[in-house]
DNA sequence: CGAACGGTTGAGTTTAATCAAGACGTGTGG
DNA sequence: CCACACGTCTTGATTAAACTCAACCGTTCG
């Protein structure tokens, strides 16, 4: 699979930016109060589902809608407040920078999921997320959560859930991981990617991958070219086809599923 | 590094059966109840830690010591109830059995870890516990746990806390499987299974290695030649020796330690 | 004592990493 | 609007690493 630290999503929805957060749109964003969970589109897939309407005022206050982010540009770095992100819109990459210059890419974000959450990233030294395109997220304090979460009734559980969701999601990239073909890899990340895409509401056929080669195939645990390599291969087999670069079109899903399992040999 | 599915664990303790649990040593086993986790030789690495004496009373009816596990005996299974182990004594692992029997070691277990949790592995088909040698353990149904984490303080803290530490060693683990080169990953492997065996309280010099070949192979995910000549390479280069199949002394830690960081590239 | 299992080692093959060149594509500045 | 420069992606050639197959050895266990 792909993307396998997503971490917790539920519900579907749109990307643009058109009406997601008004707070933010108009004006001095990170302190912006505008607009409680319960009116937030992606509310479902928030903290906020299933926390009775009262104590959502509760919750109001630990949000904290920050200003739409660039492309390129840091979300997160270092020894930052320990903060949770949701993500409402564009998409993100956490990933860790080890001391010999290796950036290790541990997972992709799309709308609807939250990320520096379960990862241990605030523990690593050069732990970063970091936006793939302009995005808008919300940020949510750890400790305060989890202090609210002694009050707030459901509110624990609901932190429980989505920390087992990523501790599974993680043990099931480490199954991947030991998949041995580059190809079969590659057809993991693009087959999940797109039920991704299709959760999140948008085409799971015509899919936009916002991230670098080499960050696939860093996540992947392979060489940008032979991440490369494995593309222009499935394409070859008309698996899929690359319109752009960014651009990837799965072409033939059932093949694509088939090649996600692979032989069964050693590794 | 090594058994990075470690889970949990805080205190160190020997692993000797001798008084380690009167109740399972005395007799049905699956239902003795004559020992009080406060009495547990493992009480600070155990749930118990943090709860008051009175709410004991709540969790010994909870934890449930199962009679000793033999070798290769599994201590959990597919679809089983779903359970939470603590390991008293011995040691397993924990894999799962892919569909084209290919089987994917995620971890191994240490006394004092805690087995079956946040790996997801109640959702796998193939998911299994197993253990390595004769070994003991406490069983805890996880409804059950979570059930009276609702009512008694500080435990669903308690279980946050492990499942968060997990997930982070989960992470960890995914980060190690992007060092590319097989000595690398071994080194890990044994340089993270000494520090363990020492927090238990064991020789971190002098190390048993319960587990085969293979399985340290795909929990590295390597094939079982490439970590037999991993090993054969440093003891060749005197980093380690090999005395018997399962003892491995480390001969040069600051050396193997070195070995852990690989020069930076690739992959 | 023999069979089965696990581990090691060797030889040959395959895969992926590396090194290197070139092609897009995008964004910038003239 | 075009030219250029940069970052990124692709592709090729080569090298290096790991996998596979296979034989052999040592233990363990029946």
């Amino acid at each position: 699979m792909a993307g396998t630290n997503q971490q917790a999503r539920n519900a579907g929805q749109e990307d643009s930016e058109s009406d997601a957060a008004p707070s933010v749109r108009t004006g001095d964003g990170l302190r912006g109060r505008g607009v409680p969970c319960s009116q937030c589109r992606l509310s479902p897939s928030c903290l906020s589902a299933h926390i009775s309407l009262p104590d959502h005022e509760e919750l109001r206050g630990l949000v904290r809608p920050l200003p739409p982010v660039e492309r390129k540009q840091r979300v997160f770095e270092g020894s930052a407040p320990r903060d949770m992100f949701v993500l409402r819109s564009g998409s993100l990459q956490t990933s860790i920078q080890e001391a010999n210059g290796n950036e290790q890419v541990l997972g992709f974000h799309l709308p609807g999921d939250i990320a520096g959450f379960g990862t241990g990233i605030e523990e690593f030294p050069g732990g970063r997320i970091v936006a793939l395109e302009r995005s808008s997220v919300c940020a949510i304090n750890l400790d305060q959560i989890q202090a609210a979460a002694t009050r707030v009734k459901g509110l624990q559980g609901q932190l429980y859930k989505l920390l087992e969701e990523v501790s599974t999601l993680a043990q099931q990239h480490i199954v991947n991981l030991g998949r041995s073909h580059a190809e079969t890899r590659v057809a993991l990340f693009l087959h999940d990617w797109s039920r991704r895409l299709q959760q999140a509401g948008r085409d799971g056929r015509q899919m936009d991958l916002p991230m670098r080669r080499s960050d696939i195939a860093s996540f992947l645990g392979l060489a940008t070219e032979t991440t490369s390599r494995a593309f222009s291969r499935l394409e070859a087999k008309g698996v899929i086809s690359m319109p752009s670069r960014r651009q990837t079109d799965i072409l033939d899903p059932q093949r694509l599923a088939a090649l996600t399992e692979d032989a069964g040999h050693h590794d």
